[in-house]
DNA sequence: GCAATTTGTATATTTTTTGTATAATTAAAC
DNA sequence: GTTTAATTATACAAAAAATATACAAATTGC
């Protein structure tokens, strides 16, 4: 069997030198030379002349390595993983301010979150799916519920675990519920794809589900895609237009150096979306692409107008 | 048009002078040469008098070369890779079983991956899983095409993108699977996550569905689990064991460091799966825990008997 | 607060890689 | 014969990558 479970893996001898691997994760070559020379987190094959050769293995524990990172890990933590500085503040319950229906299916979320009970949490779930529409969940439940967590999270209240836990509820549950909803589809098609880095698709999966309400397609790549790998996928697939999405915290050099040339390569529209859109407004339209900003229907409506006029 | 078919049309057995090849290939004849001369990619024939003539077999190989230059190899490695490419044509032809229906599914889940075509790739999924139970499918079918999905990138005709889509296609089926059969379950439970850096979850989630098939609960925490997180959710939640799958590099690191820490936390077995348990044996013994290996049935197998002890 | 460390990046310099250009010669085409 | 195309061989320039040193911002220790 073959010494290789990643699943884009490359087998012995597909080697790729290092502005390869720099490209696939964002991180300059340079540190990359300097993370290898100071605390030999990889040590890639040399040709004679000594240029570095790197496996897709290395590609993947670099993105992982900047996971880790983003997760607050310092560099020279990762190798010798000594955490334990981990403070704890004493939980701190946020007070509720105003009344509504919402807030009482977020409360009961909450509590199935807390105490990680799946059952509970499908009820709930399907009970309000049943009662309004998927837009109006997304916009008063979900997103709010979303941001609860985020901040019970940097308050240290709420545990990385808890976010998981209902992080992979909702996905898998938005991801049943798009490939239900892709099926015999007309309408002009959208490639859909988290930004390099962006390890979080519940806003890629809101957006597309929203999407598919507009009477879109939508091909959907998922997290951490090289902006590298799509003018491929157009030339092979009728698509409208790209539509990447990222948080605020994908390192801005991946949009300035990988949007440009992604916007040149391919002739159609590329929407940014998320909170990324904030912070690297910028470089962005200086690409040539377009902003989408944070909100999904404001987002369609752009993408509306934007293809109409084409 | 080709009027002349005696000398320059497709003449002796279609042998094509260099211009040919340069037009049909977009590469510089100039280039062409020099890829001859400095890395020896390929050997054309010869006229008496020096010319040059390829075979069609010489236009694959160069559009291969193209396709592999795109994927970020440089040119200087490609003639290694055809070169073991070469070594090793097609040694294993799933022995006598030409006419196994897996075969057959397996292109077709092939070729609508590579046509992105999402419809295609579910009526594939659906119609085997009416027909065959999951862990029949998972063995003789995914594990299969995602290995040969691995081969297609090597060998310049695949890319990643094609094994993003298919990821969260299956992700995102299988987690709905996983839902679906989690409802109203009795049976010891087990918290299963993916190891610090782990990205990639479509092996847990295999692990998930093959462990509710033999009446286990599981509460799942997905990608990327710091294991610091896990003693808070043991103790708020009543779990038998504790299940952790990996398979990069760097979790080899983060074994050594977290693990122990870990299984001194909480009073329960932990178990670790996938391909890490081949290179961290030690480590993973030495903290504690109990290694499962890569095959779904031994670790179920493994993980009943232990918990039957307890 | 201040010094020490960490860490990503910048810079300088050299070497390697790689596509293309050029020149001189020969072969093929018309 | 003239023109076009292909050959070999050498050369060149831009890009890429190597090593080594330096530096600024941030974090940490005391």
């Amino acid at each position: 069997m073959k010494t290789n479970n990643s699943n884009h893996g490359l087998p012995d001898g597909g080697l790729v030198p290092i502005r390869t691997l720099s490209n696939l994760t964002g991180v300059n070559s340079v540190t990359l030379r300097a993370w290898e020379r100071r605390y030999e987190l990889i040590k890639p094959i040399r040709t004679p002349k000594g240029h570095r050769l790197y496996t897709m293995a290395d590609v993947d524990l670099i993105n992982q390595v900047v996971t880790l990172l983003g997760n607050g890990m310092s560099i020279g933590q990762i190798r010798q993983v000594l955490e334990t500085d981990k403070a704890r503040p004493e939980p701190v319950r946020e007070p509720a301010t105003a009344f509504s229906p919402w807030l009482n299916y977020q409360d009961r979320l909450l509590r199935a979150i807390v105490a990680f009970d799946d059952g509970e949490l499908s009820e709930v779930y399907h009970e309000v799916l049943s009662l309004y529409p998927v837009d109006i969940v997304t916009h008063r439940l979900i997103m709010p519920l979303l941001r609860e967590l985020g901040e019970r999270w940097a308050q240290g209240s709420g545990s990385i675990a808890e976010e998981h836990f209902f992080s992979v509820f909702l996905r898998n549950k938005l991801g049943a519920r798009f490939h239900h909803l892709s099926r015999n589809r007309q309408g002009p098609k959208l490639l859909a794809a988290c930004l390099p880095g962006e390890q979080h698709e519940v806003g890629l999966l809101l957006f597309a589900l929203a999407a598919l309400d507009r009477d879109y397609q939508v091909l959907l790549l998922g997290p951490n895609t090289p902006l590298l790998e799509l003018p491929p996928v157009v030339e092979r697939v009728a698509v409208h237009a790209i539509v990447l999405s990222g948080s605020a915290d994908i390192a801005a050099t991946v949009v300035e150096q990988e949007l440009l040339p992604l916007c040149r390569a391919v002739a159609m529209p590329v929407f940014i979306g998320g909170r990324i859109t904030d912070r690297c407004l910028d470089a962005i339209t200086a690409a040539g692409a377009v902003p989408l900003g944070d909100d999904l229907n404001l987002a369609l409506r752009g993408i509306d107008a934007m293809l109409a006029r084409c």
